[in-house]
DNA sequence: CCTTTTTCTGACCAACTGGTAAAATAGAGG
DNA sequence: CCTCTATTTTACCAGTTGGTCAGAAAAAGG
């Protein structure tokens, strides 16, 4: 069997998770219904529970294909680049991807808010590890003087917490500086550009 | 009729209320439920639609509370004062809320994340003119060559972030850094005040 | 003590929840 | 066209949801 999938079965698991993306990302998990995300995704209820086993297991899909999404990045981080060029990149890329995919940055942002339930033993281990390799090297980078000296753990958590406000907080972002189609992203990327030159300089 | 309330009335407002925050801030909206409100606060369901007329009463409770608290900080920033102490003064205030009152900050950033259906009247009002207004003074002091240049309102943004980042996000925030009692905290306060520092400095 | 008001409870309801079963339909291959 | 499988729908279910209501139990007031 080399095509396990038929092209409606692609079609629906695409629709299904677009729309429960969708609906998850507002309402977290509890407050989503299948009634809404089958609205959404323009297919009956039942029919849904055909291609998923359960809310469930929409939702769990959705999170772990975020995942790979959201740690790549900060895998890419190279201890033989240069130092400042590694780090600036990592947060133009974060900052794409919440201009990019602000539903999936909800969606994380929803479940972490809620206590991680579902989430947590993968940050406790994949993520942990991973945030524990990058440290040694934002460590080893600070020692040889090619950035400046800080706690490196909350290096990581201000670029996760600067770019990921665009997504998240998009309501309060576009109340305050106005809802029109303003550069919101270019302003943001000059901004941050600008704070983490002066911070990462030794 | 100078005390509109009794004491039994006192205290069952406080009682529901503590266990609305609780729930609300964990669930969002659309995911609480009054039953667990009820089972929280220790109090039978109808009895708490004796002192609220709706769910929806209580959480618009809490938000308007909330609301308060919230900008109390930014309105106290003074136009007269010495400018990186105005804004690191407000910087220490909001990452003490966040260590003090994470409840009412995920309450606040689940109901932004849903797209402050019940706030974005007041954001686009209240929260914009307070904004502009401190904008007004940050580009003064900008100008004055008191701080350095950079874009006011992501500014601010930045100051949000990181500080809410803590309360928000706090079960990313001890999977990657050990849930041990470790003083956060004190480890994001050193941070921080480097970061702005280094920032602000013209 | 009795009366009046406040507080509280148990029983209840209609709408909605996630999920199931069986039968109807559509599609693919021959 | 026929057969077999994949897809979809209709009808349904038990449990939960926000909310109501009549009356019981406390408090408060006299």
């Amino acid at each position: 069997m080399p095509t396990r999938q038929t092209r409606i079965q692609r079609k629906n698991h695409i629709a299904i998770l677009d729309a429960a993306l969708e609906v998850f990302s507002l309402q977290g998990f509890r407050g989503a219904t299948l009634d809404e995300i089958a609205n959404v995704a323009q297919i009956s209820k039942p029919n849904i529970l055909y291609y998923f086993t359960s809310k469930d297991a929409i939702y769990t899909a959705l999170l772990t294909d975020l995942l790979a999404t959201w740690l790549d990045p900060l895998r890419a981080i190279d201890p033989e680049g240069d130092p400042i060029t590694e780090i600036m990149t990592y947060l133009r890329c974060k900052l794409d991807l919440s201009r990019d995919f602000p539903r999936e940055s909800r969606l994380f942002a929803n479940e972490i808010i809620q206590g991680a339930p579902r989430l947590k033993a993968v940050l406790e281990t994949e993520l942990k590890e991973l945030v524990d390799d990058k440290v040694k090297i934002f460590t080893i980078w600070m020692n040889a003087g090619k950035i400046a000296q800080m706690h490196p753990v909350h290096l990581l958590f201000s670029i996760w917490s600067l770019t990921q406000h665009y997504a998240d907080f998009d309501a309060q972002v576009k109340a305050v500086s106005g809802p029109s189609n303003s550069p919101h992203y270019a302003d943001a990327w000059g901004f941050l550009e600008l704070l983490f030159t002066k911070l990462l300089r030794p």
